[in-house]
DNA sequence: GTAGTAATTTGAACGCTGTTCATGAGGCGT
DNA sequence: ACGCCTCATGAACAGCGTTCAAATTACTAC
């Protein structure tokens, strides 16, 4: 009843045996987002991750159903990896005893900037991803993570006593976040990276200073008034 | 001398003729507008092209050397339609007497949402492209067609009396217009279109409102320091 | 008209891709 | 020792972008 070699091996220590399921799992991934960091979504080939993998390609189809799923799940890494270096940012200043909203702000965009910059070929296929997904119209696990992303801004922007509500916070700090991503994906679209990363940071410092100056004179509520001052 | 049939071709009108070249290549682009905006890239093939055009798959080559230059090509034809729709708007606008810069931003912002959500499927082949190019690295038509969108932003942005020098006003106009853009995009990689233009209101409504303010309020100069009121 | 010539259209062919599946090897319980 | 079930394997298939020798067409010169 056992599925497959169901009782006796779970001696995974004793001696040098090949790789469990799991562990070979990881270990396409990691060819797969090394791959995906050099060479972009079109350099993910099956035949190459089994070479470097050192196994067939049925078998890579026999761990992942899809290309697909082997992408999917490399990005899953990759937000995961951001979702956490954020969380560490901001515990830092919270030890460093930094309070002020604005500077946390832009040390979790600086986060973003650094993670970005460090992963220059797999986060453009982070971004030209999703289109395609026949499985379920529901929120999945992708949201989830993003969710977290959006969760961390909302934390922070708590801290800062504007007068917004927990549903009304949620939004500014999804369109701050939303924000400080098209600056940097538009800034990563356009050519060399030589004076880009300053331009970017620029924009980033402008939006942040501009948005928190703007949430302290209710800006947020403001539709399309302006002659209310 | 004359290269090919030189003389006497320049008659087009006469009889009903095969199509000229760049008809040709017209009609190309045209159906390839098309089968991005039904399939994404990924439907983009030398072969449906050929077969829809009514020619051979060389013949596509003939006219265009790669798919990706016809790829590049409805992008541009993209890029020129959204920045005449926001010139439109904006002449609108004008005729109608309204010089709110918030109005006019938002008023903006709605041609953009708008244009993407009529190309549902090209859009994020626009912005998923633009990675391989192996030619120059210096700004072509494709940049030039993005600064002109921005260009508009950074005269509406003019209208309005923030103390801002020209090179001030324009990273501002940038930073606007890539939030913006980062809301949309956001937006679209999630779940359905239902709720979700909505949600992107009301973050565009979000950013202006307070983009707005902030300028008013000089958080454009303000670094780091919030202490300075 | 006819021959010659250059341009251009063509589609078969090449190499590459993702994906499948019959085959075979290997560990397990009995 | 035997059967059994599981999993790894890589040849095979369909489809892709792209090329290029050959065929077709369009035009000039006579």
């Amino acid at each position: 009843m056992n599925p497959g070699r169901g009782a006796g091996s779970e001696d995974k220590d004793r001696k040098s045996m090949a790789l469990d399921k799991e562990e070979m799992s990881e270990k396409v991934l990691a060819i797969a987002e090394a791959l995906l960091n050099e060479g972009g979504a079109e350099n993910l080939k099956a035949r190459t991750i089994a070479e470097q993998a050192g196994i067939s390609v049925g078998s890579v189809y026999n761990l992942f159903t899809d290309l697909d799923e082997v992408h999917r799940a490399v990005n899953m890494r990759l937000l995961d990896r951001l979702g956490a270096t954020g969380l560490a940012a901001m515990a830092d200043l919270e030890r460093q005893g930094v309070t002020d909203v604005q500077h946390r702000i832009l040390a979790m965009a600086a986060a973003y900037v650094r993670f970005v910059e460090a992963h220059p070929g797999s986060w453009p296929a982070v971004l030209a991803f999703n289109r395609r997904r026949a499985t379920r119209p529901g929120p999945d696990a992708y949201d989830a993570l993003l969710d977290a992303l959006f969760d961390i801004v909302a934390g922070v922007l708590k801290a800062g006593d504007f007068g917004l509500d927990d549903k009304r916070r949620a939004l500014a700090a999804r369109t701050l976040w939303s924000s400080v991503h098209g600056i940097v994906t538009s800034g990563y679209v356009a050519n060399s990276n030589n004076r880009q990363a300053e331009e970017i940071w620029h924009q980033i410092e402008l939006l942040v200073g501009v948005f928190v100056k703007g949430l302290e004179h209710g800006g947020a509520f403001a539709h399309a008034e302006t002659k209310s001052e």
